[in-house]
DNA sequence: CCAGTGATGTCACTTGATGACATCACCACC
DNA sequence: GGTGGTGATGTCATCAAGTGACATCACTGG
């Protein structure tokens, strides 16, 4: 029984993806995204700090999910195989929706602004990686250089599967781009 | 002789750096940077595209002279190697200068604008030395992977050195941490 | 001496973002 | 059934970032 027309927020976003889509990000204005989910451009401001995050209202949840997915790693499991489980746990929840993450992820890529957010969402990733490491025990600097090792395959692989329609599923080019990773380095 | 007051780009950078540490970088307004510089925002805006820019005026000449020494490694250098040169001469680069680099990094930690704009720096500088290193006959994904995992380095013992007053040298350090990458990821 | 040029100033304007306050529908409790 | 609380929204005012258009002003080159 809502007062409201429900789920403001999914409403905005949804909006804001569409225009943001159809625009350009910078040709949209707050309160064209507000008009179109019926709300103003105040209460926009209530639900996201500002335009940019719209679009990365979900990665709350998918830091959430690959932190599990790092500690819940066997005990015995090195570092860079606890951030590969939790590489798989990324690819569960993105490699659905090829068609989404594409038409989200050119709209990111045509703006610098949406770059820089997107770049500081994967920091917050990887100190959060680095947590969960060493609250597995791995001391300094292996803790954050794994982690960061981590998102670098993460961002590699994800343009990767992103740019490649009939390509390999997200998970596969994930491990290709960890295997290639090791071999670069090593 | 001038015309003007000379060097407009640096009066406004001092004066920039000079009120985010003493304020803060949210209480600054372009307007009172221009006005300790004897110019106006107008003004400001003509030499940085915005607020945060002027904090990063440097980035071009560092990204100069990373891509510089990687290209110009040895023939025979293994990616990681080239890339290890780039990381020298960035060490010669940022590695004097303890006290100003501590202030201005303590600016940047202390702002999440900043802190984008630093991050989408490092990318450019990746993409930098990709570049680089597909010049010098590297394919993908590989160079892309050996030219984030050389900014990893460079970030982590970056923020090591800074909080490290008595610690080694910058160049020492990311030699190390790039010794430590090989293990954790080997 | 004069036209051109480049750096700056002035003015007007849009838009992002925020604080203060009002409103309005529902809910719990007496 | 009132009655007051609560949370989401709207309205209004305001500030600061950023930009376009045009004027100015000092020097430069012919």
């Amino acid at each position: 029984m809502a007062r409201w027309e429900a789920d403001a927020s999914g409403r905005l976003r949804e909006a804001a993806l569409e225009l943001y889509v159809s625009r350009g990000f910078e040709q949209t204005t707050v309160a064209e995204i507000a008009a179109r989910a019926g709300l103003t451009a105040r209460t926009f401001f209530r639900h996201f700090a500002d335009k940019r995050e719209v679009l990365f209202a979900g990665s709350a949840e998918l830091q959430a999910r690959l932190v599990d997915a790092l500690v819940a790693a066997p005990e015995a499991a090195s570092p860079m195989q606890a951030v590969g489980a939790a590489l798989d746990a990324a690819a569960a929840l993105l490699g659905q929706n090829h068609q989404r993450s594409r038409q989200r992820q050119s709209v990111i890529n045509s703006n610098p602004e949406l770059r820089e957010r997107e770049l500081i969402k994967m920091a917050s990733l990887s100190t959060a990686l680095a947590d969960g490491l060493r609250r597995r025990g791995v001391a300094e600097p292996d803790a954050s250089l794994a982690a960061e090792a981590g998102i670098v395959v993460f961002r590699v692989a994800f343009e990767r599967w992103i740019s490649e329609p009939d390509g390999p599923d997200l998970a596969r080019t994930m491990r290709d781009a960890l295997d290639r990773l090791k071999a670069v380095t090593g």
